[in-house]
DNA sequence: TGACTTATGCCGAACAACGACATATGATCG
DNA sequence: CGATCATATGTCGTTGTTCGGCATAAGTCA
């Protein structure tokens, strides 16, 4: 029955699933002490919230503490990828218990890969001893522009035969949930932005891996275009990639010179064998000074699209994920060197450009944090209610 | 008093200045009739609100028609200029009521150049007939950032002189009322997304006069970023600009190539001679073929900008504005031209380039508006309340 | 003129939030 | 070891907001 305004803020505070005394949560959503017990305990009737051991001590009387009954429910969250697809279980807070990484291929089409996916899924619910039934929220990323309003993906050239394909209505024939759908880039942003960047309003996530993918975050929320396909960066005409013919059919993409597949194909050109993306991962770390020099030439490339971004929106924060970005410094290097020389000195002087933190779980974390929105019927990413209005003098 | 949810979403409502009946209130801010009744029963007595004549036949009883008592004070809205200042007096409900165009040069520093528009703005309303306590509100657009908390310009580089001044402060000591400052090409794109984009979501207005500036819509919000400076697009860097050096130090400003004094710097490049970027609409409208070439090519240069700018928010309206717009087809063919040519296509098929339609009045349109947030206490810059979450089911 | 339609005003009921008071529970100090 | 202090808890009456219903007003239309 949460469905107030003042439960739903209880339940935006809460949902990091840290614990929090009843005085704090007053303090937080700005309500007196008896209007968060009322709400709380209806919360706790309904067995959303639990109420915790006594806080150690103070000076006075010690507090109850109340937290998020992360274990009600299990969230599903998967990012897929062109070749593969990370299926992995959270509590209700966003934590995640368990998760498996499985080979699918995109472009066999949704049904089969859809399939795979939510009979991984459901193993791992059966060696975590959860029922079925316990599932309250399903969420994938993926790597396509997809609609807003119905969660479906549009013209995705990675994969075709998924065009408008209703993944939501697929996944809902197993799981009778909340099914939510975005884009792979947008959320690894959310994931790294709620884990790391809590307070930033403007922030970029930009992901290279086979391609060039960047989710955008303005206002505290993510930005999805008129037609889902803000972020889509990897088809910008970058100098450096010349008269290159990109996947596209256009010349002088950033994807052709500076993703996984560029840098191969850059590397091919000197005669330096890779046959694909992750080799060169794998090249630099084995100090080839050919690769080195191509990640850092790819870097400077994403650095001249990125310093237009910046023009634009004007960031606080650029997290640099993706395959590629694991190789570290050479990348991040390139990047920087171009985004700060290229930048104007206002917007760039408190820029960061960092690597991203959690490779590997970014994706999932982020939906999950997407699907307890929805699962909680809450708005934005942020911590707090959101900055709006403040109430009272 | 009207510092209730439901008088302000009725604010939100009645802000456009049009009459509404009370059904109709009560369907907008979705609260029962007799809810409405009894705050705009608050918000008449306290002037804030008028009831008109009753409306015309439908079948039965007719009804009382409300509406923002806009003549309750006068709103002093301001663009600013290199060389000039726009000064104008807007009601309540935003629109111009008297406007003069004065002479100043924002190198003579702040203090006189605001002297001379309080002082402009004081005759105005002289000539109104109005008092100056009937003044609710002050709003300026200025070109340079402007930091979102503070309202203080940040680094101007066409301002020298008034980085961090307080114009907020200096405009109170005049007028005691709510003062808000912001970017001129911010203003603009308020002014024309209330205008005739209210329904986007994220809309790019550009303006193209002496330099080139942005203003950016993502999510019915004005992005400001991080210290100001969204929407800075003048010194991004396109391959049309080559190496020719930008008032900024860099090589390759797109401002450098396209602004009014970059085209200019083309024609006499090639001979032809102007002084200023305002002669270059004239040689265009006096069929100039050197001239309205220059503009084609600065105008695909500026498109080459944008195709990146729309691949990482994708809006569904670019607006063209500024004094070099007013040439024309020139100028939006060449940007259409490549806009078209160089993005995705799922972010280009419904995309619309288009001329800004209030070249003059968009500026403290926009202004007034953002004014009467303030004054209101209102937040975005929606017609209705926000579209955010629905109450009812 | 009377039926019909649509708006209005007013009132009591339901609900949410608040502040205050009495009480509970531990630490701390003499 | 008991008194005191500090802090948290539960409950209750008050206040203010919102809602739905009902009687009534003010037009149109036949």
């Amino acid at each position: 029955m949460p469905d107030t305004t003042t439960s739903s803020d209880l339940l935006a505070v809460l949902r990091d699933g840290r614990s929090r005394t009843k005085t704090e949560l007053a303090e937080a959503t700005d309500r007196s002490r008896s209007t968060v017990t009322a709400h709380l305990a209806k919360l706790v009737e309904g067995g959303i919230v639990t109420q915790l051991e006594r806080t150690a001590a103070t000076k006075g009387r010690p507090s109850m503490l109340y937290a998020l009954a992360a274990d009600a429910g299990v969230i599903v969250a998967v990012e897929l990828g062109a070749r593969h697809a990370l299926v992995a279980l959270t509590d209700l807070a966003g934590g995640v218990t368990a998760h498996h990484r499985i080979v699918v291929d995109v472009v066999d089409g949704p049904e089969p890969v859809l399939a795979a996916i939510l009979t991984e899924a459901r193993d791992l619910l059966a060696a975590a001893g959860r029922p079925e039934s316990d599932v309250a929220g399903f969420g994938i990323g993926i790597p396509a522009p997809v609609e807003l309003a119905t969660g479906l993906p549009v013209s995705p050239p990675l994969m075709p035969g998924w065009d408008r394909f209703d993944i939501r209505a697929y996944v809902r024939l197993v799981f009778d949930v909340p099914v939510m759908v975005d884009n792979d880039v947008n959320v690894m942003a959310v994931g790294e932005g709620i884990t790391h960047w809590v307070a930033e309003r403007e922030m970029l996530m930009i992901k290279v891996a086979t391609g060039i993918g960047a989710g955008v975050v303005v206002n505290q929320r993510l930005v999805h275009g008129a037609d889902g396909a803000a972020g889509e960066i990897g088809h910008i005409r970058v100098s450096a990639a010349g008269d290159r013919v990109c996947r596209c059919g256009q010349t002088g993409c950033l994807e052709s010179f500076a993703s996984g597949i560029g840098i191969a194909r850059t590397l091919a050109e000197q005669g330096v064998d890779t046959d694909d993306g992750r080799d060169v991962v794998a090249l630099v770390r084995a100090g080839s000074i050919e690769a080195t020099r191509a990640v850092r030439e790819a870097g400077r490339a994403i650095g001249e699209a990125l310093a237009t971004c910046i023009s634009l929106i004007n960031p606080s924060v650029i997290v640099i994920g993706g395959s590629i970005a694991s190789v570290g410094e050479p990348l991040l290097a390139g990047i920087r060197e171009v985004v700060y020389q290229r930048s104007q000195p206002l917007a760039s002087k408190q820029l960061r450009v960092v690597a991203a933190t959690d490779l590997e779980l970014a994706g999932v974390t982020g939906v999950s944090r997407l699907v307890q929105s929805q699962v909680f019927h809450l708005a934005g990413l942020g911590a707090r209610p959101t900055p709006a209005t403040q109430r009272r003098s």
